[in-house]
DNA sequence: CTGAAAGCGCTTACAG
DNA sequence: CTGAAAGCGCTTACAG
């Protein structure tokens, strides 16, 4: 009962009792539904239906009626009851290993952005880096979801293989998802890698440190990837060690790199640089001329550091905007889209020079 | 009839033609549901639905039964259903002004463990600052919430005053509401504001400047009500201009708090804090000796810049678990509860010494 | 074209 | 206790 009256939404009701401008409820207390119209425009139901979903209605009489009768009602449609009908939820699901990481918001954005223009809603749920946690996380999903979109999915690959028994359309960002059929779309960091490279090369670096990510990371395996071969390229040395995505582990593992005598640092993003421009600041070092340092992201505040951070941009929103491209493929056309790579690009500012000496 | 066989999962089910492990389908190539149960297990569908929810049944045979069914099925209960027939959405809204302000994912984050538990889900919508928007927001998340929180909303309070007549539930985060039915949770960033002015002053601050936040915002009151009250309680002088909630803006107003020739200055957030204190750098003024920063919120980078930056902490967290909170006790008992305010503690780092001379 | 009717999957009074 | 039945609000074949 107590349930009943709450769905019934009897609080503002109660607030306003007599006279209640914007009520969307009829004199019997509930809210009001296609019936309610039906009565008071004096047609059927179904008639109210394809007026109000702007179906072809030849007489526009019975239209305006419906109309006019459904805003005089203050009509807004049950979506629960639509959808059910439907045998959709209208709902993407999103899971993000950390939103505290200013990566994925921007992911986000672009990806709500599509989703609301194409009539879903999206439901976000955080993992908090938990790779145990996420298998569940998307079977909980799948429940509410007509498709799930993984951000950078921390599970292992065999994880990944139980999902497309849940029956939901998956796509996976920044992930490799070999066979499964699922959508992909990701960032060529290993191109945007071997530009950081390049670049520290071209000021004459000869030794470079890296300051890796989560070993198990797909986006990780990309930079080591661009590392190993644009070091190669241009003959320069590399030292990597592996450290983390937060900025604590970036100040915890910069010192190891300075004892190899490195004279760039490349982060595996911008918060682990942030870290390391922190630890550097501590040890009283100048930042670019005693050491180079490179980020990853391009996160908002990069360009505001002590010094504004040289980092490899990453198109997020785009990402997010591919994401819900590739999702809305799988949903009509029932297969997944060929695999996506976008491009990055370093942005150069003046964290990086020439090395001292 | 595209659309029917999208909600029959035809996807994986393609994908696995014969014999699938996990399927959740039965051999009319429908989704389970709980008539195929009872098929099973040979008892009605209202048992079937009693023991999957709980219910007291008095033969174990029969809900042992029912259970093995459910499981060899692959059974999922279909939310959607579930929902419409209780006259629930079961999901909560949430609308922030913007995701990638590092604030609103920390109050995200405390939010959703509370709600998840509470098995409700959480839709998030990002209304891009855009004051105008969020009344529209609302009003389409109305539909399909059963409440709705409303992070630091940046309308005025005319349009709030139009989303009781919506009929769902409310809670304002840092924000007044007046006497609208509102639940309210907020921090107390005059408390907070005054601890800062405290500091600077037993530091021998006699002039201190104020980057101010966009002039609606609520918080933004508090602060320039507790830096008032402050700054004749201490006796030092104040000089506040509007800069607004980004790092852009503190590094284009930074200066005109030079001229003024204050010797520290609080920022209404971190975020703006870090511009000022990039402008600073461009000046060449060393921060704390030749001036004191002060910031607000204490989000992560903020005990990583350089210097790491003394700053005003909120409970960002704990703030979305007051609201949920708060939203529940409104869904139960049907009446907004009573305001409440979380205390904002002050965290000294070393963007702040004695002024210079 | 419009209307009467069936039905989506579930929960829950109501009988037995 | 269990089962048969009604019904939540909508959409959509199906008749007329």
């Amino acid at each position: 009962m107590k349930l009943r009256r709450l769905v019934d939404r009897e609080l503002p009701v109660a607030s306003c009792p007599e006279t209640c401008v914007g009520r969307t409820v009829t004199r019997s207390g509930k809210r009001t539904t296609i019936v309610d119209i039906a009565r008071r425009a004096e047609v059927s139901i179904s008639t109210v239906s394809r007026v109000l979903n702007g179906r072809p209605v030849s007489d526009e009489v019975l239209a305006t009626r419906v109309r006019k009768a459904a805003t005089e009602l203050g009509y807004r449609p049950n979506v629960v009851a639509r959808d059910f009908r439907r045998g959709v939820t209208s709902t993407i699901g999103v899971v993000v290993p950390d939103l505290a990481n200013p990566f994925f918001p921007h992911v986000l954005k672009g990806l709500a952005e599509e989703v609301s223009a194409g009539d879903h809603r999206l439901l976000v749920v955080d993992s908090g880096e938990d790779a145990e946690q996420e298998p569940q996380l998307v079977a909980q999903l799948a429940g509410s979801c007509d498709g799930i979109i993984l951000c950078s999915p921390r599970m292992p690959q065999s994880s990944l293989a139980t999902l497309p028994a849940l029956g939901v359309p998956i796509v996976c960002t920044n992930r490799s998802v070999g066979t499964l059929p699922f959508g992909n779309v990701g960032i060529d960091s290993a191109a945007g890698m071997r530009q950081a490279v390049a670049h520290l090369a071209e000021l004459g670096h000869r030794h470079i440190g890296y300051l890796g990510g989560p070993g198990t990371s797909w986006s990780e395996g990309l930079r080591r990837e661009g590392l190993r071969s644009a070091a190669a390229d241009h003959g320069v040395r590399v030292s990597a060690t592996e450290a983390g995505s937060t900025s604590d582990d970036g100040h915890a593992k910069l010192p190891g790199l300075l004892d190899k005598r490195v004279t760039a640092v490349i982060a595996f993003n911008d918060l682990v640089a942030i870290g390391a421009l922190a630890r550097l600041r501590e040890l009283e070092l100048d930042v670019p001329s005693q050491l180079s340092v490179v980020g990853f992201d391009d996160i908002p505040v990069a360009a505001f550091l002590g010094p504004p951070l040289t980092t490899v941009s990453l198109p997020k929103e785009e990402l997010g905007r591919r994401a819900w491209a590739a999702l809305h493929t799988q949903l009509q056309t029932g297969r997944a889209p060929s695999e996506e790579l976008l491009p990055a690009a370093l942005v150069v500012r003046q964290s990086t020079a020439a090395p001292a000496g």
